[in-house]
DNA sequence: CCTCCGACTGTGCAATCTGCTCGATGTGTC
DNA sequence: GACACATCGAGCAGATTGCACAGTCGGAGG
């Protein structure tokens, strides 16, 4: 990671369009360079997908809320986890810090459909607790960009 | 959003390498028609983008924690909320329900550095008091394709 | 029932890009 | 000084793209 890739990666971030000969114009280097650089990028792992990100809100589930889940002691978070694995509307779970807890972001059409996801989520004997918070607004939109600079 | 939009996607998904003629030859339709449909789904914001997807483990931050943030009474959420966007390893943060608080996306290279990033995160006069929780393993890895079928 | 319109098809063409290869250059290491 | 490695610049065949055009089809509306 030096600061071509940081560059290079920054330039396909911002338009994902062009291709690896417009990239060496631009930044001045061999296309060859560019290929090599990108192939090496891909293989190491930073750059995991080149494939087309996906607004849940465009497509039609504009609520966003996180479920925190307390595990039945003695119940393995994996059949928890795969449960939830189940529900499309389930973007992501995590295993976190302290007494056997999950937390896992949750899409829905709307506050009644959330209801909805949240009762289907929660339905697994492993869960003995659980709260909810909603995402009102983002402040901070995700993003890996300015870790890039900070990882050279 | 039809059948024929989720293979399209789902494809891409799979492969992003692919190409519009060959997505056109895999479902069997006609190269233009998958151009316009990617155009359409571009246009309408359910594909956002088409940038790489980076991994902020291979760029040497492997350590993922929420923070949950209490907001003083009277302080904007907007200024925590750009205080936070100046600091690179936060990845995303919400506003979310419950009494003025925030949560919080961070990443770190060790745990002691996020400490170090904590830290960095809470110096803000307008924060009276949070939480940390680390994700320790992720059952569900951050996903969106199996909305596309619910949302057809 | 007829007409219009939008979406899709299939075709063609010029311009462009990709994958691949080659030899030459430059730099850091042993 | 020899060697490994990354880069450069160039070339070439093959594939893809952007664009245009005419024909087909099914639904909406008169």
């Amino acid at each position: 990671m030096d600061d071509l890739d940081v560059t290079l990666i920054e330039l396909f971030h911002a338009e994902p369009r062009v291709g690896a000969l417009e990239a060496s114009r631009r930044l001045g280097v061999a296309r060859g360079t560019v290929t090599a650089r990108l192939e090496r990028l891909e293989r190491s792992g930073v750059i995991s997908g080149w494939g087309p990100t996906l607004d849940p809100s465009a497509l039609g589930h504009p609520v966003t809320a996180f479920l925190t889940l307390e595990i039945r002691q003695g119940a393995g978070h994996d059949t928890v986890g795969d449960h939830l694995a189940t529900i499309p509307e389930v973007l992501e779970a995590h295993t976190i810090t302290g007494p056997g807890d999950m937390l896992a972001r949750v899409v829905a059409r709307s506050n009644a459909d959330l209801q909805t996801v949240i009762d289907r989520a929660l339905d697994h004997p492993g869960i003995v607790r659980s709260s909810t918070v909603i995402a009102l607004a983002t402040q901070v939109p995700y993003r890996v960009t300015p870790l890039l600079r900070s990882s050279v």
